[in-house]
DNA sequence: GTCTATAAACTGATAGAC
DNA sequence: GTCTATCAGTTTATAGAC
């Protein structure tokens, strides 16, 4: 077995199983035995428990990060060409976009990206916080900003809260999207792929953003 | 120390160390510490600690159903006396004032009542998720046909979904409440309190409901 | 780089004295 | 009903042979 090929076989496995079932109830024993190599090798190429996670993290985050950055350019590009200011639906769409094409290119499924992201911010004990912050804050501040230039005169407080309304819904939409769609599968014998979830989901949280507050 | 004091020394201890912690990551040797009974109490009093984790949601769970039913038979008579449509803020104003009620009547903060219910659906194994839909489940049915009668003219499917979008944005913000309180008391230097966050959701989750699918 | 073996600490649960 | 002591199982992490 190559000693490259050790890592990445370690990481998928890691991936699906903090997913499943969250860090302190995914033991590394179960995690080699998924990933099919010895129990040593966890801490012998990420050092720790902790490491690993972050590891996971970065997997995706990374690319993630990247492609969001390139989404943003264009639709500003997009936008200053046009000469009309940016609208609230395309930036939601660039968030879409760049959680699609991070599921192409790593094969992470966006259940499982946005499950373990939510995860990392409800079921860590801070250091996972602070790492996700200091990986993704920068791209995630310069969303936020687009995003509240183009709500006409909202202030900065309730802003921010409407934001947090409209990332609970897509954090906790998509990561449960599984069992979601298996529930209303039985009920209703139909189906709904994520690709339409996802485009349902924009004009609610444009929704979010627009409403007027009382 | 008397013997029903002991029972609710360890839930109260473990209410807040597993909203705080999570399941797995609160064992009872923390929680026994904090409640400041022997170990062997949790086993006496509870049988097991899925059983404990099982208590600690019949605890806030059996008068948060009741509440809600209350709200929700008196929002039914009004608009019956009235003679006009229920409308969707009334609905969840219901949820809203059931959640409050419930904290007055247990002393169980919002935030640590939408944690555990949050962990339940994401961390647990299975036996807690059976036991939410068998005490929660009909009054959960409940409230969900009024609120579908309620939305005109929406198919089953989208109605769900954006239920769902609407849950995941009220239980993210308030099980983070503290938090997110927090980061924008840093950042703007002006707080909000907890029932004007909940009575800014309301129209928000309302537009989720309402608006137009494209 | 990969393996076995094991250390050191922690977990839930229980038996039995009081 | 409460306590001590302990069992049996698990966990992460590491030392050392190959």
């Amino acid at each position: 077995m190559g000693q490259g090929e050790t890592v990445e076989r370690i990481l998928h496995a890691a991936g699906i199983l903090f997913a499943e079932r969250g860090f302190a109830e995914t033991s590394l024993r179960t995690i080699t035995g998924m990933a099919e190599v010895n129990l040593a090798a966890v801490n012998y190429h990420f050092g720790s428990k902790k490491a690993l996670i972050q590891a996971v993290f970065a997997n995706f985050l990374t690319p993630y990060c990247q492609f969001l950055e390139q989404e943003l350019d264009r639709a500003e590009s997009d936008a200053s060409e046009g000469g009309k200011p940016l609208q609230i639906e395309f930036l939601f769409r660039c968030i879409s976009n760049a959680l699609l094409q991070t599921t192409d290119a790593t094969g992470i499924s966006t259940q499982r990206i946005t499950r373990l992201l939510s995860l990392g911010y409800t079921q860590s004990q801070g250091h996972l916080r602070k790492f996700i912050v200091a990986n993704f804050g920068k791209t995630y501040e310069r969303f936020a900003c687009l995003l509240h230039q183009v709500v006409p005169g909202m202030s900065p407080i309730d802003f921010y809260w409407r934001l947090y309304f409209a990332l609970g819904a897509a954090v906790f939409t998509l990561s449960s999207y599984d069992s979601l769609r298996a529930i209303l599968n039985d009920d209703y014998q139909q189906d709904t792929e994520l690709e339409t979830v996802m485009d349902m989901m924009i004009p609610s949280l444009s929704a979010i953003l627009k409403t007027a507050n009382d």
